[in-house]
DNA sequence: ATAAATACTATCAAATAGATAGGATTAATA
DNA sequence: TATTAATCCTATCTATTTGATAGTATTTAT
């Protein structure tokens, strides 16, 4: 399962992104509100995404948060990666956060090569999608 | 990711399962010197497999763990959900474990739709799996 | 100055992960 | 019937993660 905070971060993004044409920085309390989000857990993730140059914070009256990219441009697996780490089931078949079991011999694993063929199967379906699709569907 | 206890888990009933014609017992401390997992908390892991019908076992001298039906009839998935709960990404896309998500609508969820493909390809993959078709790979 | 916003630091409670310790119970067998 | 070898059971423990809250500092527009 994904985390409540990983779930959070992609509504708000998705939140963000539809309000896209109005040309103003977006609040943690909109956000908060309309998705229905713990807002002060929100800001803890909105800032989250800032460091990590998903979103643009401004401060100050007026303030609040952009998208840094357009959100064509910033896929589902990213901020998954960023809030949750791996999404592969096991850390020795992880693209991104590979590391060698402790207990096992990777050559003679036993079920390494079928959580290979369900990250693939993940990916080949999580790669295609950005903010952008998300908010059209 | 799935939990070490999941792992240990598939690996320790593979190892069974691998053992099968010679017609005995396997003992814990036999699982946990060859497949290098923590004898105690191995243990606990095999009493719940036993607990959900996967295992039998006996006490005493000559006692030790036995597959309860044949390893083909023994899914992956089976074990993964005893052992981890839910394999879907969200709540509300999981087929055994289903709940509603406190804070959307599922009808105007925008992410409800890419994690219920996530879903259907992982299972596509372990859905055919098993033990016995482990302990051949 | 004031108001309105994010930034930051600290903290907290509950659950989960990942075990370990020690003794109770059972069963085979000498 | 004593011994040995195994699982069973209960309790406990530490560290981490999850999910969050509180309070204050800082920044910015007006």
């Amino acid at each position: 399962m994904i985390s409540n905070k990983c779930k959070y971060a992609i509504k708000a993004l998705v939140y963000i992104a539809g309000k896209d044409e109005e040309d103003r920085a977006i609040l943690t309390a909109d956000i908060a509100r309309e998705q229905q989000i713990p807002r002060k857990f929100l800001e803890i993730i909105l800032r989250e995404l800032r460091n990590n140059r998903i979103l643009e914070s401004k401060r100050g009256k007026d303030g609040g948060f952009r998208l840094l990219r357009a959100a064509e441009d910033i896929s589902l697996t990213e901020v998954m990666r960023i809030i949750d780490g791996p999404i592969a089931m096991l850390p020795c078949v992880s693209l991104n956060y590979y590391h060698k079991c402790d207990e096992c011999e990777e050559e003679s694993c036993e079920i390494k090569g079928v959580f290979e063929k369900v990250r693939d199967r993940t990916l080949d379906v999580l790669n295609g999608q950005t903010i952008k699709s998300l908010t059209l569907s």
